[in-house]
DNA sequence: CTGTTAGCGCCTTCAC
DNA sequence: GTGAAGGCGCTAACAG
């Protein structure tokens, strides 16, 4: 056809100036939006390809006063090490970024040392993102509640209760705990423990339902050991508890990678699970199925989760006043039980 | 002092207004660029305080000609389910992450499904990111190699290779396959197997550097498994191939993930670990000393790895030709082998 | 159907 | 030391 030379095209008014037509008929051309001849259309969308041009997404999302990208905020109140090595947020991670795509957002993924209590509302008024989902509520609910007031477009991953002024997306903790304690008594455990960091909302939740499932008898009988929920963090209780004489018959663990430290811990210690005890984990990652002997656990669904995160913040953006979202959490009964 | 009511400010022109100053002395107040009388600027931070008032991050980037973002991909080439749910990825993730919000930019996270050979262009020329680093060749080294021709800041993390037209990061894979071939052959075992997909250029750099470093008889022998790296399809290969009879007595695998498939099978088919036979991973992700035997592995030195990148980058961005960069592993002995 | 124009919110020369 | 004005690249009335 033409033999126009790809000289360096780098805005629209470049273009515009080649195909000799306006901007507005670039832009209208590249964008698909508003009415354009047929051919002017494909011509001029002819030519962006053949400079290898593409709208400027930056400049686009400035003029049409958003951002098209939404904040992943991961805050590290206390477990810093947890989100560099739990599956659990790499799962999560990786179906947010699936459902965020489909709807033309990126993900801007952020690490937050919670300083004071006003970091978040810091963050949303730069305006980096349209929008905001939180992993987590870590030791900010407060935090949280008072974003939540002014700020709609935010949902956050962890434990509802009737005292979040924020909305939520999460497994039923409770109920979730209460599956780990009727499992074991099923199973004639007497001699049990929990194994966590009852500081974190979500943890404190699987520990209330666990105790509350349980026969009166053994509700006072039952001990809290606390630790965080990194591998080597929870090896290290797990070993230092065996080494002190503990005999349990019944662990159940507020995480699978605890779960994992007190199978490592309690085989160390000669003791045959679930021979000697029985150990119950929490989130049925996929590595759940490889530990030894595969991990009986309380499975969260992960990806179902994600979506809801991502349909939720979105309900809420378009102006909607959507509410929180409780997800059921299911037994899956391996061979460490 | 005085009393002005918050009212809404919306911008630099909004403060300028309240503040009875022009827009380009509250840009030098609030960037702290240019010269400025102290006493002026005081006054005005303090006004942009009590509104609450952020600079527009997205409408500075734009007037600066950039976009304070840095793309980190993760290729899904082959490897669909890898990303979800390796700790590896998590790892790199969280450091790289650290080290990008330390120069002020924020991590752009995208999964992408490689379709035709120019959805790199395509995502460069949308000008939503300063930089891009990508996480593993995947099937992917010569779309990378045409972009790089004409893109300088790009990194990638992976196998290094004197084909590359492109920039690398990463671990001495050879290096590490010498040393778990080293490892087996000093523990005398001599029916060995490798288990990987080697059509990712990390894990045939493994493989490589495993067999060129066996003595020349047992060169011939060892058994190449294929298998993806997931512990879906890395759990279903090793129980179907232990089923098949195969009674090996030495395993390298390409990732900790595959060894703890290779453990779980092992032991299921009433083999023990060490005893009848040795298992050595890649990565030593934390989880990897949780295993049961915990697993002997071939480090990466991960946070170092992800400091490098984010280095390199940086210095290309600047304009430097820097090159690829090789990181040497580390043979970690525990008790699989 | 297409072009002109006025911004989105900010930074930065150039004057004063 | 401070203000006015132009423009980063794009979109959307409003005209014609």
């Amino acid at each position: 056809m033409d033999d126009t030379k790809p000289e360096q095209v780098k805005s629209i008014a470049d273009l515009a100036r080649i195909g000799g037509v306006s901007v507005s008929t670039v832009s209208r051309a590249l964008t698909g939006k508003g009415a354009l001849n047929k051919g002017t259309r494909e011509r001029i969308q002819a030519l962006a390809d053949r400079h290898g041009f593409k709208l400027n997404v930056a400049a686009q999302n400035l003029r049409l006063g958003r951002t098209g990208a939404i904040a992943v905020l991961l805050p590290l109140g206390h477990e810093r090490g947890q989100h560099l090595s739990d599956p659990f947020f790499m799962a999560m991670l990786g179906f947010l970024a699936d459902a965020l795509t489909d709807r033309g957002y990126d993900l801007l993924l952020s690490r937050v040392l919670p300083q004071g209590d006003d970091w978040l509302d810091t963050f949303i008024r730069t305006g980096r993102t349209d929008g905001v989902i939180i992993i987590g509520q870590s030791n900010q609910s407060a935090v949280l509640d008072r974003t939540a007031a002014h700020y709609a477009p935010m949902v956050i991953w962890g434990e509802q209760s009737s005292r979040n002024a924020h909305v939520t997306v999460g497994t039923d903790n409770q109920a979730g705990g209460a599956l780990a304690a009727q499992h074991l008594v099923a199973r004639g455990r007497r001699r049990l423990a929990f194994f966590g960091n009852v500081a974190v909302p979500e943890f404190a939740a699987r520990y209330q339902g666990f105790v509350a499932a349980l026969p009166a008898d053994l509700r006072d009988t039952v001990e809290l050991v606390h630790t965080h929920i990194t591998p080597e963090a929870s090896l290290e209780v797990a070993t230092a508890w065996f080494a002190a004489g503990n005999r349990p018959d019944g662990l159940f663990a507020a995480s699978d990678v605890v779960a994992m430290s007190l199978l490592s811990a309690a085989t160390d210690h000669g003791l045959s699970v679930p021979g000697d005890l029985s150990i119950i984990g929490f989130d049925d990652i996929p590595m759940a199925r490889l530990a030894n002997p595969p991990l009986t656990t309380v499975a969260q669904d992960i990806e179902g989760g994600a979506r809801q995160l991502v349909d939720l913040l979105f309900r809420r953006l378009a102006g909607e006043d959507a509410g929180s979202i409780s997800i059921a959490p299911r037994l899956v009964i391996r061979e460490s039980s």
